[in-house]
DNA sequence: TAGCCGTGGCC
DNA sequence: TGGCCAAGGCT
């Protein structure tokens, strides 16, 4: 008998099979991964969950799919009622985004999302990552899905580098597309690359111990460190970022439109940034100023 | 392309 | 305590 070396498994550096068998013992029962969630239900935890805990998520996302279960019933609430909804999550223009995609997908798309990825590129806060995602789990199609997670992953178990390069989608696109199995498991297999990445395949003390990977290149190269040049943390305190918080925090507190002099009350040690600020909310269109010089979440003047 | 855009928990 | 980190996207 001749051994039959089968060229696609071969070598491979990351194999679906334990990956796949360790995500059906340990995936979390995420809500947005039962069955019966709507594609637009997708979309939303896609967009909450950027740059976001998945702790943080779960509240929101329960009551707003509750609320608004589809992009016409998300239209029809006004931006401020959303992005109140939102409360703080952060970066809340991914609310307005949110918004705007619930307006578009409803008028232009017959209130279905587009099912590829080229026409979730269009949507306005939809980037590569997110129109992959919403096209792999929600339309299950068979495109590579890359976030910080897979990336991470990938450097490790494929590459035996601790951390991931700078982003390049096109070429991280490709490096997970070489990996992913057979089309009708493709996208438990991105799920899985995920939930490794945010379980065990850690930024910070990754569980090595409990991994399931039988072959990691990072593992079999004795774990070298990383020799990327530490990047700089950004920092948070004092920023035009702290201060459109303050500013947004008592709109959402307000039932109606404020005064300038309230929204002065919430950063009082630099007025010229707090001016910035406001300025910066009203060309987001997160912030509406009225008629009568009053200042309201945008829709609610 | 690097800087900007929120928020809060963790060690 | 404070830097680091969390399912990114836009300009």
């Amino acid at each position: 008998m001749v051994d039959i070396v089968h060229p696609r498994s071969a070598g491979r550096a990351l194999e679906a099979a334990e990956l796949l068998a360790w995500f059906d013992e340990h995936a979390r029962e995420l809500p947005w991964r039962a069955p019966g969630v709507s594609a637009w239900q997708i979309l939303v935890s896609e967009f909450m969950l950027q740059q976001t805990p998945v702790a943080r998520v779960l509240p929101i996302w329960l009551d707003w799919v509750a609320r608004w279960p589809t992009p016409s019933a998300t239209a029809a609430a006004g931006p401020g009622e959303v992005l109140r909804a939102w409360g703080k999550l952060g970066y809340p223009r991914r609310a307005k985004w949110l918004h705007d995609c619930a307006v578009r997908i409803a008028a232009e798309h017959d209130d279905t999302v587009p099912d590829d990825v080229e026409t979730l590129l269009g949507l306005p806060g939809v980037g590569s990552y997110t129109a992959r995602a919403v096209a792999c789990f929600a339309y299950r199609r068979p495109v590579p899905v890359v976030d910080t997670n897979v990336r991470r992953v990938v450097a490790r178990a494929v590459d035996g580098v601790a951390e991931p390069g700078s982003p390049a989608p096109v070429r991280d696109e490709a490096a997970v597309a070489a990996l992913l199995p057979a089309d009708d498991v493709a996208p438990r297999f991105s799920a899985a690359l995920m939930e490794l990445g945010a379980l065990v395949c850690t930024a910070r003390a990754p569980r090595c111990g409990v991994c399931p990977l039988s072959s990691c290149r990072w593992r079999e190269a004795g774990y070298p460190a990383s020799t990327a040049p530490a990047r700089r943390t950004q920092r948070y305190a004092g920023t035009d970022r702290q201060v459109r918080g303050r500013l947004l925090d008592v709109l959402r507190a307000a039932t109606g439109p404020v005064t300038r002099g309230q929204l002065d009350l919430a950063w009082t040690t630099d007025p010229a940034q707090r001016d910035r600020a406001l300025d910066s909310l009203l060309v987001d269109g997160l912030v509406e100023q009225t008629g009568a010089g009053l200042f309201a979440l945008c829709g609610e003047g």
